[in-house]
RNA sequence: GGAGAGGUCGCAUAGUGGUCUAGUGCGCCGCCUUGGAAAGGCGGUAUAGGGGCAACUCUAUCGAGGGUUCAAAUCCCUCCCUCUCCGCCA
């Protein structure tokens, strides 16, 4: 949720970049409304005040039949000017709960996904001189991928994975859990990007698979249910990515200054219900119901957020280059960064079966607009005050993309695959598949 | 699944219709005292919103929402959550 003070004291701003973002409210109805609202507001509070006044002279003995009868008339008079305020006070809340956060000034912008801006590109697709095999090929060839029978058992877009990419899978999270956990790792980045933050190190986090309806709605990424498993026995949703469940942690809590940074590096098993796929990706383990994800989440003070989402960034692209996969950095647009967004990057990697550069990451900037919602606050040392919290999230690996890009990646004319360097330590020395 | 207890200020607790403007203890902050500290004393100690240059002030918040009443932490209804015991279970 935005400050409504800063949608009062910008109102074209928020209009333009909220339009820009491709969420087009009502600015000026919702200021007519607020302004509606809090004339309204103060006529209830002023009801109030003469109702609590009136309860005061009150206070000792038994009223008498004249104090009952003026109570009861400044009862009727509350009543009629609350119900006034009611469904002003709805409307007023569901508008405000509309505007997206504000992206910052560099984020570019655009009305598609095409307009994102390719930063950079690292890294050389190889150059085979035999037609690559896709994910699927490979993995029929070394029985590691057993769609055919996920789907017998449990429906499309799911997969048994099988052998050597499980203890790849495995690999690839011990490697990344290691380095986030080095606090020396931490602090090279922070110097080569310049970074003002703390040198932290990541503390791993598994999360709750499921959440509340409250919460999640709070976090501002329950706004698309068709992606989203709803157990309604239970009124409980599967997470689509434990940011969800680890950005909400801290939900209605003022948190001591001196706990700042927060790093989390979550793990967790992801649910995406995928509606209006059908047809895209069915191939492989590109695009499942289910996957495996590690996920950085900060909360930090509203100084050092960009920053840490800067080292998000630097952390996402260390581990790709350190895996040797090429890769394309994107300054997303106004329209792909998401409603809660201030700014975010995409990283795609690149898929020889497919011949093409896919999302594999994405880092987000959330500024203070999920914590206003969330209530999520720090206390500061100096002032004593409480102030929103900035959050930021962003994809460590999620397993079965990253598993993908490394089988095509590094496949071998005769169908193997060479393991990564850095992930051989964690599969007793095995360099090939 | 069965039975029971409970959700009050950062924490712990008191509070069963009006003196609750939520008490007390702990914690925390400031001051006094001290050579310095401890102990002690005094004062303060939330969040959100509205008004005001400010001092300050008004409103809301005792799990959530509704109801009864002139008046609700307290009574009624619905829901949510937590805990204990039994059963089942990785």
């Amino acid at each position: 949720m935005i400050d409504i003070q800063f949608i009062r004291d910008n109102p074209d701003l928020v209009a333009q970049k909220s339009v820009q973002k491709g969420y087009a409210v009502d600015i000026p109805h919702l200021l007519e409304l607020d302004a509606r609202r809090r004339e309204l507001l103060g006529g209830v509070e002023m009801a109030r005040a003469e109702r609590n006044a009136h309860a005061d002279t009150l206070r000792q003995g038994k009223p008498s039949p004249e104090q009952i009868e003026t109570g009861k008339q400044l009862k009727e008079k509350l009543t009629a000017v609350e119900s006034g305020l009611e469904p002003l006070e709805a409307e007023y809340q569901e508008l405000l709960r509309a505007v997206p956060n504000m992206p910052l000034d560099y984020v570019p912008v655009g009305a598609t996904e095409d307009e994102n801006q390719v930063v950079k590109t690292v890294g050389e697709p190889a150059n085979f001189d035999f037609t690559p095999r896709h994910d699927y090929q490979l993995g029929e060839l070394h029985d590691l991928i057993d769609k055919e029978r996920a789907t017998k058992i449990a429906g499309s877009r799911f997969a048994y994975l099988k052998g050597d990419l499980v203890r790849l899978q495995f690999a690839l999270i011990q490697y990344v859990m290691n380095k986030l956990g080095d606090e020396q790792f931490i602090a090279t980045l922070v110097k080569e990007n310049n970074l003002q933050v703390s040198t932290k190190p990541f503390t791993p986090v598994l999360p709750p698979a499921m959440l509340r309806t409250e919460p999640y709605r709070a976090s501002a990424r329950l706004n698309a249910e068709e992606v989203t498993y709803k157990i309604e026995q239970d009124d409980l949703w599967m997470q689509a990515s434990a940011e969800h469940t680890l950005c909400t942690m801290y939900w209605n809590e003022i948190l001591p200054e001196d706990m700042f940074p927060i790093r989390y590096l979550g793990y967790a098993t992801s649910f995406r219900r995928e509606a209006g796929t059908y047809g895209k990706d069915e191939e492989g383990i590109f695009r499942m119901h289910q996957f495996d994800k590690l996920e950085m989440e900060s909360f930090t003070t509203a100084e050092t957020g960009l920053d840490e989402h800067k080292l998000h960034v630097a952390i996402q692209e260390n581990l790709v280059r350190a895996l040797g996969l090429p890769y394309q950095l994107l300054q997303k647009c106004t329209a792909d960064i998401g409603k809660p967004n201030a700014a975010g990057v995409d990283i795609n990697c690149w898929f020889p079966g497919q011949g093409k550069y896919r999302e594999t990451h994405t880092a987000d900037y959330m500024t203070d607009y999920q914590a206003r919602d969330l209530k999520i606050r720090v206390r500061r040392k100096s002032s004593g005050q409480a102030e929103l919290v900035h959050t930021a999230d962003a994809t460590g690996f999620a397993m079965s993309r990253t598993l993908k890009a490394i089988l095509e990646n590094f496949q071998t004319a005769d169908g193997h695959v060479i393991i990564p360097e850095v992930l051989r330590p964690y599969m007793n020395g095995q360099d090939q598949i």
